[in-house]
RNA sequence: GGCCCUAUCGUCUAGUGGUCUAGGACGCAGCCCUCUCAAGGCUGAAACACGGGUUCGACUCCCGUUAGGGCUACCA
């Protein structure tokens, strides 16, 4: 790392809210600010949006953080770092917020406004919206431009029909809002926003945006509650952490030409901005819970390794150009590229996820392997057995594993003979039905005793030579035997297994085998 | 409903007016390897949403339709 360069004036932050987990969705958009930062030699900032007080909570905060260093973004400045440019709480910096809110009501910018909000009855939105809809046709449109007096639920009926957005408080003269303000009425802040306008900015992904003043209506800046709302923060923030570059998801597109708005009532210049096309499930449709698992730290959970995760993400949305898909931190750093990336959302393609583990499973030493794997073996393993039986069973999987919880299921009978009920149904039926089986079960054990060098070559020596013997095919003397180690068709090689489950073990199991073999009403 | 974004194999994508009989990857099928399963190698099936333009020529440009997504909160 000789030769650092100067870091450049680059500034890009990730600022996930802590009403939840770290959403894919949201550790992709880090990784593309994590990304662009590196690249350029810029400032990858953590600032921690948690003004919702009432879903936003440390346990959360602290996994985002969990997440974010599994992945391997490590963040400049923010929480646990610190900064120039702290605090990086967005609940901390309400000061700040209501400074610059006060400084647009003083310039004319802004007005209170006492209405009642409408955002309450949220949950009955969508019923509502359908009641509207078929018993009313509100074709007319200009009724009563005024919210103020109309039950929320016209309003909203209205604003559906374009009615600009404005409430008759912005009527009142600015010592009318502060003799509203000295009775301790409740107010919010709101922006004035003269319809008539074009507010039009370049998106780094999709080019030029054209939104119109009057579709967006006056703003709330600051609550009745004296909180700032999202994109008000939002702004200030970003202006005042100088961030240059605004990375985040396509579902703030439309909230961009609100920001800009509030940027230029503040004098500012706004950053460049680039909106990330959404992950969505397999039907298509945004990726929530009921697609499965959608936290980080739920991959982190089954196994999924966090370069696997991380080139996986890279790859929905950005490409190379070019037909490689496995990629080193560094390669993904020379080659990532803003402008490249997708427009379209991708699909999250689980199936691909365990390919890409796959593939950086074996990529490991064994070493490494072993030490990634070992807390994903169960307890009792670990009792049950010493740790150089359980390294030497764990690398028996090392290529056959998509996800490293998965060695649990796939290995178990190395800890623990089948029972009756453990013996796949379908095994049992194709193999287990052979004339040769009981010989086989009878006689291999036998002569496996006798070898003196216990090892896979001589476990295969002795086989093979049986197999020669009877005239019978090695699988027709294998698979028996594996069924009744295993129970199942399937498994590591078989010499390979029986050289770490020792000959005792197989004498045990090919015996309890035959034993059922002969057990007229054994079903499996 | 309004505003906005998007549209190449099932999925992730290459493709920027002729090189496309559309390339790669996952998944799928088959073959090879082989004691089974994996891993690995090879082969194959599989797509330009639809309709109009523009053009000598459209996957590529324009318009519309359709479909999907986002926003439309005193949530973030």
């Amino acid at each position: 790392m000789e030769n650092k360069e100067a870091k450049s004036n680059v500034r890009v932050r990730f600022a996930p809210s802590p009403t939840g987990y770290l959403h894919t969705g949201g550790a992709r958009t880090a990784l593309f600010n994590w990304l662009f930062a590196r690249k350029h030699n810029g400032t990858f900032i953590l600032r921690i949006e948690d003004t919702d007080e009432k879903r936003s909570t440390h346990e959360n905060t602290q996994a985002i953080l969990d997440s974010l260093r599994w992945l391997g973004l490590d963040w400049d400045e923010g929480p646990e770092v610190g900064g120039d440019f702290a605090p990086y709480f967005q609940s901390e910096r309400k000061g700040l917020h209501l400074k610059y809110a006060d400084r647009l009501w003083r310039d004319g910018h802004a007005y209170y406004c006492d209405c009642e909000p409408l955002g309450e009855e949220r949950e009955e939105r969508s019923e509502v919206e359908n009641e509207y809809s078929a018993e009313n046709d509100y074709t007319g449109g200009t009724r009563g431009q005024y919210g103020i007096k109309t039950p929320a639920t016209q309003v909203k009926a209205e604003s559906y029909q374009g009615v600009f957005k404005r409430c008759k408080c912005i009527e009142r003269t600015m010592s009318e809002q502060l003799k509203l303000l000295a009775v301790g009425k409740a107010v919010a802040l709101k922006l004035k926003v003269e319809p008539g306008e074009e507010i039009s900015f370049t998106d780094i992904i999709r080019g030029e945006m054209v939104f119109k003043t009057e579709d967006i209506g006056d703003q709330v800046l600051v609550k009745r509650t004296g909180s700032p709302t999202y994109n008000f923060a939002c702004v200030v923030d970003d202006a005042t952490m100088e961030i240059t570059h605004v990375i985040r998801g396509e579902d703030h597109l439309s909230n961009t030409p609100k920001q800009i708005l509030i940027y230029k009532k503040l004098g500012l210049t706004p950053p460049a901005f680039a909106h990330l096309p959404l992950i969505l499930g397999m039907d298509r449709a945004r990726l929530s819970k009921r697609h499965g698992a959608t936290s980080v730290s739920a991959y982190r959970e089954i196994g999924i390794l966090p370069e696997a995760m991380v080139n996986f993400l890279l790859l929905i949305g950005w490409n190379p150009k070019d037909e490689r898909e496995e990629f080193t931190r560094d390669e993904m750093i020379a080659n990532f590229d803003l402008t490249g990336i997708q427009k379209a959302a991708g699909v999250f393609n689980l199936e691909k996820l365990f390919w890409f583990n796959g593939r950086y499973i074996r990529t490991l030493s064994d070493e490494e392997y072993l030490k990634r794997i070992y807390e994903y073996v169960p307890a009792e393993w670990k009792k049950a057995q010493r740790e150089d039986y359980i390294a030497e069973v764990l690398l028996l999987f090392k290529d056959r594993v998509t996800h490293l919880s998965e060695i649990e299921e796939l290995a178990w009978w190395f800890f623990r003979a089948p029972n009756e009920n453990d013996f796949k149904k379908e095994a049992w039926l194709e193999i287990m039905n052979g004339e040769q089986v009981e010989t086989v079960l009878k006689v291999i054990p036998a002569r496996l005793k006798a070898i003196k060098n216990w090892e896979k070559t001589e476990i295969e020596n002795v086989i093979r030579k049986y197999a020669n013997e009877k005239e019978l095919k090695l699988k027709d003397v294998v698979q028996p035997l594996r069924v009744a180690i295993t129970g199942d068709k399937f498994s590591p090689g078989f010499f390979e297994l029986a050289e770490i489950i020792g000959s005792a073990e197989i004498a045990k199991r090919a015996e309890f085998a035959r034993e059922l073999l002969k057990k007229k009403d054994f079903v499996v």
